[in-house]
RNA sequence: GCGGCUGUAGCUCAGCGGAUUAGAGCAUCGGUCUACGGAACCGAGGGUCGGGGGUUCGAAUCCCUCCAGCCGCACCA
């Protein structure tokens, strides 16, 4: 059994095929009915036909009986209305079904996401907020869905600045170093570093010969290069805790992973014959791609030094993701600034035959995190903001408002609810807007307890949790769904929206989606409210209004839970 | 110069394959109810959907063009 979309989309399909097969009947929800078919439209053309005949004829075809009653509308439309029974009935197989109707994928895809992707022995700022959150909302919902998620954190872990960071390690020496970069001062560390090599001429030729040591393989120098990994790894957990973000130390595969793999791209990129030599460095040029100059723009895999460049190892990469971790599917989280880059980088794997026309490849592109000047967010004095810092702040501020509010808590307690709230606040506002649009970094607005925000959301939640601790044990599985009122009915019809809400959100790779169905599920439970005592009814329309409760405090909880976003019992 | 993204109400944003009267939130104004959690609900005002053109019975949505902002355009990832 599918949603109730699918349903009504499978049954209208049996119609329209009987005209022209294959017609796609255009189902959405609609405000003047509980859906509307538009297909016939550009049936009617195909067809040479007055639209509104057409749409008669399919209303009289009856394949939506026991499931819907039809209506010809306007020009051509098809107005569907659920019966009461088969509204009641989809409604109840929600009550005992934790996945409250979202199918797990038939055929699981293997889904690698691409996310985070700090720099090694480099804090953590504002500007990985964004794939980070991303991200993980996309891995939780693709799990949520049945798929497996192989995450890919792939960390700076390689290259020239490294030279300069391990002789900086030596000079500082290893215990206080590790002393440093345990407790998270990378900024510190990385600035010191710089510092160094900017002002000591000795300094930065003992970088550079580090830097051949590490390329060779050196083991000392590897050694003390781990040290800078597992340090960093070790702090980027601690960020992620915080954060409340699934990526593990497992998940972090760095570029130096690819290492080994590099000389076989160039390789093959020549067997196959399409690597070019220009100005010395060994490039593909895909078609379609051109410079200021209106020529040809290459994929540089090596660079004239004979040193690889990232592209050689994003390619490496996709060889890797397809070909030995077997993906289906691969979703790159990255800034909108590097568009370019992946479409050559895919179009060159595409043609390499390295990456299938089955395996759907998406560069999940999003934009810029601004300050109150529409400028990139920054802080006074011009620095990037420590991821750190900005949840400290919103912790705080979150605390702040639970003590005004006099939220009868424990000291403990209330901190962890405030570090939910505040989570919630800045995950939300980042995954509600439509990802390839900037947005200005308003904590006031996020924190806010009313509109379109995560706390609002979490607060929609503890409502119903506390209603239903009210109410004691009942069998919610006895309801029976009447829905004979505007605000139940439009309650019910949001809950059963929430498999088609995760499949768009999925299919779009767009988390805001998902945020809107959630805030709309949201608004239609406080209109039932109002219209629906809850407790203080009797018999069976208690019982009723209980189970919409109760699926509705799990679609919440759940559907957050998909966005990364904690739904706590008590605000 | 070429390419990409963005442009919708005072502000922040939805609008998913074209479709009936362009929707929310915030803010403003006016109401409701002795509140199952008022961190509520209802209503109102407010929009040449950046401009122009085209396709169509019909365009915020598709096509073309122009404008504005941001970003990218060969060896740093």
């Amino acid at each position: 059994m599918g949603s109730t979309y699918e349903i009504l989309a499978e049954r209208l399909a049996r119609s329209f095929d009987r005209l022209a097969p294959g017609t796609d009947p255009v189902l959405r929800t609609s405000e003047r009915a509980d859906f509307q078919a538009n297909g016939v439209m550009a049936l009617a053309k195909t067809l040479g036909r007055p639209p509104r005949d057409v749409a008669a004829e399919i209303a009289a075809m009856n394949d939506l009986d026991g499931v819907a009653t039809v209506e010809v509308a306007g020009p051509g439309f098809l107005n569907i209305v659920l019966e009461p029974a088969f509204l009641a009935a989809q409604l109840g197989a929600l009550v005992g079904d934790e996945r409250l109707g979202l199918a797990r994928a038939a055929s699981p895809k293997t889904v690698v996401i691409d996310y985070s992707a700090p720099n090694v022995a480099k804090e953590m700022h504002i500007g990985h907020l964004r794939s980070t959150v991303i991200g993980d909302a996309l891995a939780r919902t693709e799990r949520l869905a049945g798929n497996r998620v192989i995450a890919r954190n792939h960390v700076g872990d390689w290259g020239t600045p490294f030279g300069m960071l391990i002789e900086y390690l030596l000079d500082l020496g290893e215990d206080r170093a590790i002393a440093e970069l345990s407790i998270g001062d990378l900024n510190t560390f990385y600035q010191g570093a710089r510092t160094a090599f900017d002002a000591d001429e000795a300094f930065r030729s003992r970088s550079r010969a580090r830097v051949v040591l590490l390329q060779g393989g050196d083991a000392e120098t590897r050694r003390l290069w781990h040290i800078l990994v597992d340090q960093s790894v070790a702090y980027f957990s601690q960020v992620y805790a915080k954060l409340d973000v699934t990526l593990t130390p497992e998940d972090v595969v760095g570029e130096s992973y690819y290492n080994d793999a590099l000389e076989g791209v160039v390789a093959d990129l020549d067997a196959l014959g399409l690597l070019e030599e220009s100005d010395g460095a060994r490039c593909v040029f895909p078609p379609g791609f051109t410079n200021r100059d209106g020529e040809r723009l290459p994929l540089i895999v090596q660079k004239r030094d004979e040193g690889f460049g990232y592209a050689a190892t994003d390619l490496a990469a996709v060889r890797d993701r397809v070909g030995r971790l077997g993906a289906n599917e691969m979703l790159y989280v990255v800034g909108a600034p590097q568009a370019q880059h992946f479409a050559m980088v895919f179009a060159v794997a595409r043609a390499a035959g390295w990456l299938p026309d089955a395996v759907r490849c998406e560069h999940v592109a999003f934009g810029s995190i601004l300050g109150p000047d529409r400028k990139m967010y920054k802080t006074r004095s011009g620095e990037t903001v420590k991821l750190v810092d900005l949840l400290d702040e919103a912790i705080e501020r979150a605390y702040e408002a639970l003590v005004e509010r006099g939220t009868d808590l424990e000291d403990e307690p209330r901190h962890e609810l405030a570090t939910q709230i505040a989570r919630a606040a800045i995950k939300y506002a980042d995954l509600s807007t439509e990802r390839q649009r900037d947005y200005v970094f308003d904590l006031n607005r996020m924190l806010a307890f009313e509109g379109d925000t995560g706390p609002y959301l979490q607060y929609a939640h503890a409502r119903l949790r506390s209603i239903l601790r009210r109410a004691g044990d009942v069998d919610l599985g006895a309801a029976t769904f009447s829905l004979d009122n505007a605000p139940s009915r439009d309650l019910a019809l949001g809950l059963l929206g929430w498999p088609d809400a995760v499949a768009s959100m999925l299919e779009g790779a767009a988390p805001h989606r998902l945020c809107t169905y959630l805030f709309d599920l949201a608004q239609r439970l406080t209109a039932f409210y109002e219209a629906c005592p809850v407790l203080s009814a009797e018999g069976a329309v208690r019982v009723e209004r209980l189970a919409l409760c109760e699926l509705a405090a799990r679609t919440l909880a759940l559907g957050l839970d998909a966005l990364g976003i904690a739904a706590p019992e008590r605000m």
